[in-house]
This record gives structure tokens, sequence and C-alpha cells, in this order.
DNA sequence: CCAGCCGCTTGACATTTATCAAGGCGCGGT
DNA sequence: ACCGCGCCTTGATAAATGTCAAGCGGCTGG
């Protein structure tokens, strides 16, 4: 790891806080590794050894249940994931994989919990991270009781146009197959979503957006600090 | 309060590790309050001032959104709710209802975030639950995510009979009107559903619901530990 | 360059879920 | 006891969502 990733790292606000010397030693046995797209990095239900960071790239957070499959979370650089279950030491809730070739750094467990009771401003401070963590699930689960796969993707795409300088035009991340996991509707449902959108100013264009009537847009779709704020 | 409350909220696995004068600080400006049925305890998007802990009957979480209204859980005695929007020191994202006459212990939001940074056994168990917590509601998530209403509702009965002693015969802990709610369905919805879980040996009457034949239910219902297990 | 694969869209259709309406039943208040 | 209200169920219907099938078009590997 070049020392520029291992000072973004430090950066987060987990470890902002620490000293260097407590950093340096959470990092011992850590790896940091470069895997291509579409590598599984974890497998839900297996044993979590070890918190991931992206540090470059994209990871998908996915779970599966009978033949189905859906996408919890989209992990993009610098952030960590899969923390909870470090912290219990319980198996993996969820499954991981590589959107694109990215760099991970893997820090062992027992390496968090150590530094966790050596160190009370570190505890402070994942004190500080689960509950954000928390709470964006908390806000994704209303998002899904609460909303149509319509109104889903509407309030998505005002998020993603406020991601991307509130210029009205949007590029998506991803490809739409992922997009509709995330949502929680098929390819098909969300092609469909889109044409309902169009009546708002939606235009869509591969992977480019258009949102040409903002207002109506937000008329329709109602955004709320309490859903979609992430820094509420 | 009574001696013997103090004690059960001292015995939660938050506060267990703590020194009895360091909880009784903890306690200082502290309301224990009984409420009647159907009070609105806490309003979403209001700042969390108290951490608020269930000592005797039952608290509904739930949200709005434009006209809906959703269950996100129940609360019932002993345990914490809207821990995470006391510890950001943010707006509730869910509102609070007694579902029954209940009693509740309100602790102030600073003496919690005071005793995090006087106690680091205490912030450490504050991680414990956070973590448990965040676990808790992406399970939810993979649930809603993953499965059909009835087989929400299959699962539901299959843990219902777990925390009640596994004979194979349940009692709903409240209407079903608000079960429904709580599954992500319409309250005919549920109806249905019961109907549907009938040729598995589901028998239902009135808050009495008789699992006749377990095996089937659990062969429909497909219960795993990485969504139903709460201990995991 | 071409073949084949994959992502995406569209149409037709099935299933699931919600909505609206009506009626039974039990419970609490008068 | 009886009324009235609210919960629950059932039926009819509508809306949302999923499934299956076909076809377009871009990308890639041979």
């Amino acid at each position: 790891m070049r020392p520029e990733n291992r000072n973004q790292v430090k950066e987060l606000s987990l470890f902002r806080r620490m000293s260097d010397e407590a950093f340096d030693r959470l990092l011992a046995g850590s790896f940091f590794q470069r895997f291509p797209a579409h590598v599984v990095l974890i497998r839900e239900g297996d044993p979590a050894d070890f918190l991931h960071i992206v540090i470059d790239g994209g990871v998908e957070l996915f779970c599966s249940w009978r033949d189905h499959e859906t996408t919890i979370s989209i992990a993009r650089p610098i952030s960590t994931f899969i923390l909870a279950a470090v912290i219990k030491d319980a198996p993996y809730l969820m499954s991981a994989r590589t959107l694109e070739p990215s760099s991970i750094l893997m820090i062992p467990s027992k390496n968090i919990r150590q530094a966790m009771s050596d160190d009370s401003a570190f505890s402070l401070a994942m004190v500080e991270e689960l509950a954000a963590c928390f709470r964006e699930v908390v806000k994704a689960q209303k998002n899904l009781k609460l909303r149509s796969g319509v109104e889903r993707l509407a309030n998505y795409l005002l998020w993603l146009d406020a991601e991307q300088q509130n210029s009205g035009r949007v590029t998506l991340p991803f490809e739409k197959k992922l997009l509709a996991s995330l949502l929680n509707m098929t390819p098909e449902n969300l092609s469909r979503a889109f044409a309902t959108l169009k009546p708002y100013g939606v235009a869509v264009s591969a992977a480019e957006v258009e949102l040409k009537n903002l207002d109506d847009l937000r008329r329709f779709a109602k955004p709320t600090p309490l859903i979609d704020d992430p820094k509420c």
C-alpha cells in the first residue's frame, strides 16, 4: 500500500483521532490487495475475519435466499464495509463482490477489537460510525416500505443529481441491472419506471439521464430529509 | 421508579458492567413515567433529547411518508429504543407510541454521551449494542427484499413459536392490523396470507394460531439463521 | 470481420398486492 | 341488554410488479 493510501484511510472519521503509532499497530497483519472486476470478496455466512475498506473501485453488497438475490448497497472509496460482523465476531450477513477492478484493504478483526479496548477514542469513533450506519439502513427500510418502485427511482435520481453537482444531468454509476436490484425491482420494471417518469422531464440515453424538469420531478418524488438526506 | 426496576435496567448488557455510582449518575435527571395505551411518545423529526427504555408494556416504532404509515418494529421490556439518534444528536427517524399502558424510563441524551466519554467500558458496550441493532435492521431488510408477504408471515409464525416454547400453539402478541404493517402488507392481505398457509397446517382463531404441521410449514418458510436467528 | 454474448427494452401475460365495499363479530359504554 | 364502533374477513376489482419471450445493438474474442 502506498503511503498516500495509508493516509487516506487514516483520514476516515473512524481512524482520524488515533495516534499514528496506534494506527500502524492496527494495520499490522493487514493485506492490501488489488482485485479484478466481479470477484467475490466475502460470502454471507462466513466468519468475519477481516474488516474490509474500499480504497479504489467499488464493491456490491448483496444477499441471497433460495434462488433470489438482491443488492443491499454499494461501497465506494474510501469506506469500510461489514463493520458490524467484525465487531460481533459473527458471520457476515451479506456477500460482497467487486464491481470493477478494485483495491481493498483488509484489517484483521482481532486488531479492530484490540484497538477498541486499548483506545477509548477509537471506540467512541466506532460508536459514531455504527450509529450512522444504523440510521442509513433504517432510512433504506423506510424507502422500501413506504414508496413504490417508481417513487424510489425518482428519489434516487434526485439524490444522484445532488451527488453530481446539481446540473440536471446525471450519469448512472453502474449498470441498470444492478440499479434495479438496489431499488428492489426487476430490470424490466426499471425500464418501465423510467418511461413512467418521462412526463416529469426524465430522459434516458444509455447511462446518461437528463432531468429536464427538476421541480416537477421533486413534486412527484417528495423527498424528505428523514429518508433521503445522507447527512441527517 | 422502584429499586426492582432500576436493577432490571442495570442488568441490560448496555449497563451491566458500569459501576453502581456511574449508573446512578447516568440516571440523574431521568424520568420514569407511566403512559396510557396509544400515546405518542416520540414524533419522527424531533430532536433526540432522551434515550427511552421500555420497562413495562410495549412500544410501536413507526414511520410515515405522505399518507402512508408503516411499523418498523416493536420494543418490548426491557429494551432501549432510538439509541442511534441519541448518539448522533440527530432527529429521530421514527415515531413511537405505546401499544398498551406502559412504563418508560427516559434518560437525558447528554447523560448518555457524557457516560460514553467518561467510561470506556460503557462505550464498548454501546459498540456491541449498536452492532447488534445494525444487524437486526439488515436482517429485516433481507426479509423484506427477498421474501413475499406469505413467506414473511410463515417465518414470523415460526419465530413466534420459538419465542413461545415451541409448543405449536402461538398467541399473536398484538392486533393483526399491526402485524400486517410490520410484515409490510395490508390487513386484507394478511387475512388471505393466513388462508394461503392453511394447507401447511396453520389454523387461526382470533389471536390463537395453531401450527399443526411444523415440518411442512418449515419446508415452505425455509427459515435461515442469516435472516431469522435473533442471536446470529 | 463476424459470431455470439450480454445488457437493455418492449410486449403479452401471470401473479402478487392494494383498494374499495360490505358484512359479521366482539367489546365497551350507556 | 343493546347500541355503536372498530377489528377482521371476504369478495370484486384495480394497480403494481414479476415472468416469459423476442429483438435490438454494442462489445468482445476468435
